[in-house]
RNA sequence: GGCCCGAUGGUCAAGGGGUUAAGACAUCGCCCUUUCACGGCGAAGACACGGGUUCGAUUCCCGUUCGGGUCACCA
């Protein structure tokens, strides 16, 4: 902290996930960062080496990159602080845990993991957690142990009156008694830090200014003020977050739907509207109304005092809202190419109307998984259900549609020149020399192109898409399975 | 259960000692439209409760209730 550069980092542990939770940590600290014009840095906690996944950093930067989240320093790229992977870190924290004992500040414990049990006599100084059994174990005899190469944990020795408090830049001052806390363990008794000591090492030595992260870390805090105080370090600011919960108030899982980002674009999320929609989850700019924002404007607009206290619900509505927004907003190209890449997919060699379906598929769409279900009337011919024969504004029902239809087809059959112009001026005719208002024909056409797709859940409104819009010479798809009905 | 934190419509939220308490999503209605959408307009809907402090509390304080977090050799 040689300078008043605002520093922070991401430090996710390589679950193989990118839960909402941490990437709106990750956000919220890319922004606080870049905010100020500070650095962000990105820091792989691997300490844990029953959790390993292969190929789980990999998910880390992958998510990142395509969320414009870049790193200024992080394993892939160095840094003056490296490495930037907790497991290739170890002799630091080793060399800091004993630096500790020797102040007088942790020691060494021989007591089996699987003892916890017995603190519950409350014969201790302590009626929770470990009974501190080793606090003052004399050092001579530790060595001898540890020499002799029997297993042990190194505990942080916390004081045992008094209270600690700090300043969190979001929840403010928190106090707590001094009791409360536990001799937590520093060094895990196979050689590897664990994250309460690992973080606070790592956070001192790559000089981070701000330590953000979610709110579950609150009660933990005092134990990392009494570390820094421990090792003589400057404590650095603390931002913690609200919770992320979900629609019944309880922490976001897997029964709420999907919650890691590569969910979230399995389901045909657009990565851009994922990105605006947990960065306004917990934070608002204020007087500002509008909610579309890009990273790059939420960088110029981000403030931690927006931050909130309370626990946000994650909502698949705004979610799907904000997708339609960002869809709508892209470019036309762009916009093409995705449906390209589904459509060929979709219908192989078929001949289809790029350009068309785009157009019409833009305004309609709300998330790209959707897509597929929506053209699939195009390629899958389904029985005319009697059923779907009915319009409600044209006062149709399922027998009249039907005999509308019937009517319809000999004019439609001669039509050669599929142009809008031809085919409204067709259907107009039919309708006259039927005695028929122009209102019920073109209700009998869209409940007959309606019939082509029956799958529940949309049926009607997908087999309109290429009905109607701008471009009804493309009707010819449609109607060809009509004629043949 | 102990400790910590929180509470403005169903959801995200602005605001803050005196306001008709913003806005967005969802819902409903109307308009536009040959239909579905898009879009536009509008409606309904909130300061958890009880005590203080104050001329005046949704806002400040205390308590209650409710909600969440945390109590690992996981992060």
């Amino acid at each position: 902290m040689t300078n008043n550069l605002v520093k922070t980092r991401f430090a996710p542990s390589p679950t193989g996930i990118m839960h909402i939770g941490n990437l709106r940590s990750a956000l919220y600290e890319y922004l606080i960062a870049k905010a100020k014009g500070g650095a962000f840095i990105l820091r792989i906690e691997d300490t844990d080496r029953e959790r390993y996944v292969e190929g789980a950093v990999e998910v880390i930067y992958r998510t990142l990159k395509r969320c414009g989240l870049n790193h200024d320093e992080g394993p892939d790229i160095g840094g003056p602080h490296g490495p930037y992977t907790q497991s290739e870190r170890l002799p630091f924290y080793r060399q800091y845990a004993e630096e500790l004992i020797h102040k007088g500040h942790a020691y060494p414990c021989f007591c089996p993991s699987t003892r916890e049990e017995s603190s519950v006599e409350d014969e201790g100084p302590i009626a929770f957690g470990y009974d501190r059994r080793c606090r003052n174990i004399d050092p001579e005899k530790a060595k001898l142990r540890i020499d002799a190469g029997e297993s042990y944990v190194i505990r942080q020795k916390m004081p045992m009156t008094g209270e600690t408090s700090f300043t969190d830049d979001v929840y403010g001052t928190i106090t707590v008694q001094n009791k409360e806390l536990e001799d937590q363990i520093l060094l895990k008794s196979d050689g590897y830090p664990t994250y309460n000591f690992a973080n606070v090492v790592d956070d001192h030595l790559m000089e981070i200014t701000h330590i953000v992260r979610g709110s579950e870390y609150l009660s933990s805090t005092p134990k990392y003020c009494l570390l820094y105080e421990a090792f003589g370090w400057p404590i650095p600011h603390f931002v913690h977050l609200p919770l992320i919960i979900g629609e019944d108030g309880k922490k976001l899982s897997k029964r709420h739907g999907s919650t890691s980002f590569d969910d979230l674009i399995a389901d045909g999320y657009l990565a851009e509207a994922i990105v605006n929609m947990i960065a306004f989850l917990g934070w608002a700019p204020g007087d500002e109304t509008r909610e579309i924002f890009s990273l790059k404007e939420l960088e110029a607009l981000f403030h931690v005092e927006g931050i909130n206290k309370a626990p946000a619900v994650f909502s698949y509505d705004k979610l799907n809202w904000m997708n339609e927004q960002y869809i709508r907003a892209l470019p036309f190209h762009e916009w093409r190419d995705k449906i390209k890449a589904i459509t060929d997919k979709a219908f192989g060699e078929q001949t289809y109307d790029l350009d068309m379906l785009a157009h019409v598929l833009q305004p309609r769409v709300t998330k790209l998984s959707d897509i597929e279900a929506m053209i699939s009337f195009l390629t899958k011919r389904l029985p005319l259900s009697r059923e779907l024969f009915f319009n409600k504004r044209a006062k149709l029902d399922a027998e009249k549609a039907e005999g509308i239809l019937t009517a319809l087809i000999p004019f439609l059959s001669k039509v050669e020149d599929w142009t809008d112009t031809v085919l409204l001026q067709t259907l107009e005719e039919a309708g006259e020399q039927l005695e028929l208002k122009k209102g019920l024909v073109m209700g009998a056409l869209r409940a007959g192109l309606a019939a082509q797709q029956v799958t529940p859940g949309g049926a009607v409104e997908t087999a309109v898409i290429l009905g109607q819009a701008e471009s009804l010479s493309r009707l010819d798809r449609a109607i060809q399975y009509l004629r043949e009905a």
